[in-house]
DNA sequence: GTCTATAACGAGATAGAC
DNA sequence: GTCTATCTCGTTATAGAC
């Protein structure tokens, strides 16, 4: 029972710096020559564990893609007056435990990688963003589910505060923000 | 009075096709082919009028980084009441104004320019951020604050809806988020 | 597994003809 | 003002020693 060191090893090292950088500065705008200083290794030794940039991204964001997937699946046979305060806390929820991978999942991707691995994900963030709605499809709340969509994820990763503390202004300000009716004690 | 054509000059329609694109795929996601091959021209008639790519950057960002200054000077006296709802309005109608440049501004560009051009930003960004939080220091009310104002900067460039039901849109959904007094009727 | 060295490519930028 | 051709540099990726 002695698994959790610092320094797990070079692959995770790099997944981590890499998931940093790709949120900070875009994945065009880190190169591989950056996440290696940071990991303090050599390029070389990046694409030994990874087969290319491309596939850092994929794996990197593979398990918050799943767990989105997921969620998406668990609103599907919620009504419309449940499906937006569960999808408020799930997606809360789900953002805090992967802060980097959050960013560069929802916001940047998907214009400049067409791979398999995100052709998936347009749909489920569609998806979402109807049940921050709470399936309207009134224009206004429309666009307030996209605003807070984004608002969240981007503001997470650039955050210092502690989970708990994060979370609780994040649902109250998305609670706010959807309120289409009075049902809260915030 | 006959000059607005569809085709201005290639100047302007290189500023209009770059704002456009760095805005959708990021600064560092665009390159010099992108913005020429979209034009309808080449590479070297793009820095025939810009001395580069970064003075492409600069002027296309010049005129809403002036209006945010203003902005921010204009929100300066306000008491803290006040501040709110004229920062919500105001940036609003600028970024209205500006769709695809705001999301330029607000987001990614600092990390990786640090040009005197945009080293004013941030203080910018940070005192309309205290505005949208009525200068509360509050932690639930400063991330609201950036919630809805990186919400707000990114949503407005994907939406094709029409200005004025964006803008009520937008308006609502930000009181709504930053709503910590009862003084609307929305 | 990690390194140095280098190949292969694309980017921003320049030169000079038209 | 716009083009083609070219230069230079940074980037991704590979080769091969240790």
């Amino acid at each position: 029972m002695l698994r959790a060191m610092a320094r797990v090893s070079t692959r995770d090292e790099i997944l981590r710096v890499a998931a940093e950088q790709f949120a900070h500065f875009g994945y065009k705008g880190t190169s591989l020559q950056d996440i290696a200083a940071e990991v303090g290794c050599s390029k070389a030794t990046l694409l030994y564990h990874f087969a290319g940039k491309d596939a850092i991204l994929a794996e990197l964001t593979a398990p918050a893609a799943r767990e989105l997937a997921d969620l998406v699946a668990r609103l599907a046979p919620l009504d419309d007056t449940a499906v937006q305060a569960a999808a408020i806390e799930g997606f809360v929820d789900l953002v805090l435990r992967h802060r980097r991978e959050a960013k560069v999942i929802y916001g940047g991707i998907p214009q400049f990688l067409q791979e398999p691995a995100f052709a998936g994900l347009l749909p489920l963030t569609d998806a979402l963003c109807a049940a921050f709605a709470g399936r309207s499809t009134e224009p206004a709340a429309c666009i307030a589910a996209e605003v807070v969509l984004s608002g969240i994820v981007t503001v997470v990763i650039d955050e210092e505060r502690e989970a708990a503390e994060l979370r609780a202004a994040l649902v109250g300000v998305a609670r706010r923000a959807l309120l289409t009716r009075p049902d809260d004690k915030d």
